[in-house]
DNA sequence: AGTCTAAACGGACTGCGGTCCGTTTCTATT
DNA sequence: AATAGAAACGGACCGCAGTCCGTTTAGACT
């Protein structure tokens, strides 16, 4: 019987070696990825450049989206925390409206930036519960503090919509809308959905 | 010498027996997606029920997205000339705001109603100049017609985005939160834009 | 009808994502 | 230190998307 008795919706323990090559794995990933892109990562590569085989890989992070998706988690964690405790107006301490603003500049920001990570990591990058579910109950929680009044979720879906990849991409890079245009334009989407 | 000069930005002319071909697939195609779904379609499936080799598929259709897309146009299509030419509120006749609340329900029944294929379709479906201009353009008419200010095209895209497949599925089948809620949702993001 | 060329065809072939299963390695316990 | 069994490992293997290139065919012109 092992020492410590596991809580019970604990994430399940970890094996010392198992985690040690995760690391290793995100270690080689994220260097392959920032050498040659995200587009050309095989798994086959990071196996090899991980000294690793195959199937821990798969194992581990369950396809190659799911890697992607774990690279993805690491940058989004450090955003989620410059929201929760970074300086204002992002983080704490500037009123609603102003952390609203600064939370739509950032994402787009943000989400333009790692374009083809979350475009390779397809599902598991969008939606994983890390970042979306956080930056939704961020937005919904400003709202409420603005007083808004309606069906708070989902006006807060509303908002994160056109700040997601596809529709950037399709604006930016297909339109080749300016990025200012876009801000500008969720911040008046913004402005309409609170009702300023 | 050809009979018929080409116009300067004819689509390219289509050899009889390609068109023939092209055909024979689409049916073909549609045939396997409605008995087994889109998810379980192969090309080599759909090349050996179409009587044809793989390489004509994706000379035709670039990619297994690309035909995906071809099948979503089809219905698509359909969806379109009831938008353009349909008994009112969604088709001409009522008044604007009728309208776009016709079609916002519309467009989320259709998305939902073809989920898997658009799913499969990747960016072949959404956003492939068909179905996304057109009613990003009808969009745009209506707010026109409703006398709103602002960055059109913008708000248009407000509007659309929450209606895109990924949303939807993440609110519908992720979250499970009934469509009826959801439509509530867009309709009430509508009014606030509109600012009625 | 015959010829000639551009276009279409088909299927063998490649590369990569994902699975399977026999082998190795932790770690809790005696 | 020895042991047992659960968990992790690794790489051969499989299926499918997508490419390549030698062959066939449509159809314009003579």
């Amino acid at each position: 019987m092992p020492h410590l008795l596991p809580l019970a919706d604990e994430p399940a323990p970890e094996r010392a070696d198992a985690a040690r090559n995760r690391e290793r794995v995100l270690a080689a990933a994220a260097e392959l990825v920032d050498e040659r892109g995200a587009d050309c990562l095989t798994m086959d590569a990071v196996a090899v450049a991980a000294g690793v085989g195959k199937g821990t890989l798969f194992r581990r992070f369950e396809s190659r989206e799911g890697l992607m998706g774990a690279l993805l988690n690491r940058s989004e964690t450090q955003w989620q925390a410059s929201v929760m405790s970074g300086p204002p107006p992002l983080g704490p301490g500037a009123d609603p409206w102003d952390r609203l603003m600064a939370f739509g500049r950032s994402r787009l920001e943000t989400t333009l930036l790692h374009a083809d990570l979350i475009r390779n990591a397809g599902r598991a990058g969008t939606r994983s519960f890390a970042a979306y579910s956080f930056a939704m109950a961020h937005v919904r929680h400003l709202l409420g503090g603005l007083g808004v009044e309606g069906d708070l979720p989902l006006l807060a879906v509303a908002l994160m919509a056109p700040l997601e990849l596809p529709v950037l991409d399709q604006q930016v890079t297909v339109e080749g809308l300016d990025v200012e245009r876009v801000y500008a334009g969720w911040a008046d989407l913004a402005r309409r959905v609170v009702g300023a």
